[in-house]
DNA sequence: GAATTTAACGGTAACGTTTACGGTAACGTT
DNA sequence: AACGTTACCGTAAACGTTACCGTTAAATTC
């Protein structure tokens, strides 16, 4: 609605023509210096701001905008991430749109449909858990628009993508356990169709199995997540079972921070001291896990890092044809007082 | 880059004109049932999506497209109404534009200013401490581009908002402090060119005077933030003070959850019993405040809601000519238990 | 049956840019 | 003096769409 000034009002003002005042502002060749300083004084003066739908139409390039997808922005890991995509974003000079998933499928699937429709110039996904990759994602892939998975993995998926080594995180947060003198480690992980959730777990077992323990699968407890994000409800349902076993274990490995709450309040509840009677590391490094007592030890996974190589691989599979651009971020213990050497 | 299909090949392969596709397409009158069954089956077979560039530039009209900034993401409040926001945008089909402003007025004025320019319908702010509002929100009011600020408001300022009484919510805080029968109470707040501060105090103030309370202006502790959140060490070194007074205070109203964490840590240091020998409240229910021991109580501010008001304050000014539209969300006392009823 | 309405469609211009191309001076070259 | 070169600028078309107006044939009116 707003009375834009144009190329036109330039050209008028000045007296010549709009091609010429499009090639200095745009300092192209085949312009008189006296000229090009003129139509900038003027651009200036009735400040002229080139209208981006007529250019990105002319030069039939799309916006400079690059559609997120999440499946929570409350989330600390995503909010994190999507920190240093805005950032690395902005010194790109691309815009950033948000949506969010909630972990819903068709609701991401309508999501990159409408990115796409409206024309961003790519899309870095963070996938829902049970996002349907044939469904969703295929398509714009065919329409070749450049697409980055971030954090989660699909099965067999060959294309670019930024995530955690989730399994050499949890390797690494088991060895943590073992190495303080933790004898008896169990795992409260999350559904397996949720690839992280699976990463993680193997992690645990090669790690397990890598110091010559032998794995009691009792000591394995998966939740089952429903969409909601009642992680510290689960881990305590968690801890019923885990401590009504003959061996109870000694120590945990939380697939999420979240969860680790819910040990913590089944540990209060019955006088476990945390860590001399329990052993926790948990994994994401929630902004909770800081405020914890005792403060929790856990996997960081540099999500803003993530974000922003998310971000720099998008920009250069624009121009690269082709190529695919993959990296995984290792995480990385951070050392609270949930955990303790017993030797 | 991607080929896309346009009218034209929908013209083209039945024969008829653009013209008559366009009709059939935006249902207009002037055209033939069957022919326009024809052209949606056409559209269908081939994928054929509207190009928004073009539309919105023949119509001359902006992209669906709403403006979001904020300080910062990884703050809950902030993402809370981040959420609220997608939502209600998603509903009235509109997509978001996120940018964040880091406190920094500087970065927030560019952030309006490439919105601006890039096209956007309106835009949302939520206005960084020490945002200048002649420099950087004026301008674009004064360009007709619909503005709703939200959370924190400017002096005089007479435009669209949506915030949160912050007056209404520090003197329920204390008042609940007073009526829990803690005698001598404590504010600690944030720095007064930050009108959220400054209203809180004023609430807190109010409560005290009319509860005929003498208001020690000893109680009161300024915290100076710099641009980092660094809320947790502010209120440590409050407490610092407030318990190096000849009559400490038995009971603390924190500006916000983060400062209350520092006070936990405090406590937890010098041996004292939350609630028992100290009460408190902080404001705006952080996730963090839920998990600390004992949890907190607080002030609830309904982010989401906001978030979603703000939109349809966006939507409604965008038809609406020149009406002004203000609301203010009253906070709720959320009980937990770091306060408890002494007498 | 002539006049008028109506249904259905097409042509053209326009939104604000960029760009391929052509044109006109002014100058230098032989 | 004829030609080529250079520097600068304008014309016109195009990007994909929609609004406006005109056109045709059929249907309706009297």
């Amino acid at each position: 609605m707003p009375q834009r000034a144009k190329l036109k009002d330039i050209a008028k003002a000045l007296n010549i023509s709009i091609t010429t005042v499009s090639r200095a502002l745009n300092n192209k060749a085949d312009i008189n210096a006296l000229t090009k300083e003129r139509v900038l004084a003027k651009a200036k003066e009735i400040d002229y701001k080139p209208n981006n739908l007529a250019v990105s139409l002319r030069k039939s390039s799309t916006l400079n905008v690059v559609g997120v997808i999440i499946p929570d922005v409350k989330h600390n890991f995503f909010s994190k991430m999507l920190q240093g995509i805005m950032e690395q974003a902005q010194d790109l000079n691309y815009f950033v749109l948000v949506g969010e998933s909630h972990h819903n499928s068709d609701r991401e699937k309508k999501l990159i449909d409408d990115f796409s429709d409206y024309g961003v110039s790519g899309i870095l996904l963070a996938p829902s858990k049970h996002s349907d990759f044939d469904k969703n994602l295929l398509p714009i892939i065919h329409k070749r628009i450049p697409v980055v998975v971030v954090d989660r993995m699909y099965d067999n998926y060959e294309g670019n993508f930024v995530n955690c080594n989730d399994f050499d995180g949890a390797y690494r947060a088991t060895q943590h356990l073992l190495e303080c003198g933790y004898k008896t480690i169990a795992h409260i992980g999350s559904s397996d169709s949720w690839s992280i959730g699976h990463e993680r777990l193997k992690g645990y077992r090669a790690a397990i199995k890598d110091h010559g323990l032998i794995l009691d699968e009792n000591y394995i407890h998966i939740c089952n997540f429903n969409n909601k994000e009642e992680g510290a409800e689960e881990g305590y349902k968690a801890c019923h079972r885990l401590f009504s076993l003959k061996h109870p274990p000694s120590a945990i490995f939380s697939v999420t921070d979240d969860i680790a709450v819910g040990v913590y309040q089944y540990a209060k509840e019955k006088g476990m001291d945390i860590p001399r009677d329990l052993g926790i590391v948990g994994f994401s490094n929630a902004e909770v896990s800081q405020y914890l007592n005792p403060p929790l030890t856990t996997m960081e996974q540099f999500a803003q890092d993530m974000g922003r190589e998310a971000v720099q691989y998008f920009y250069k599979a624009l121009s690269a044809n082709g190529q695919v651009f993959q990296k995984s971020f290792n995480p990385h213990l951070v050392l609270r007082s949930s955990t303790i050497n017993l030797n």
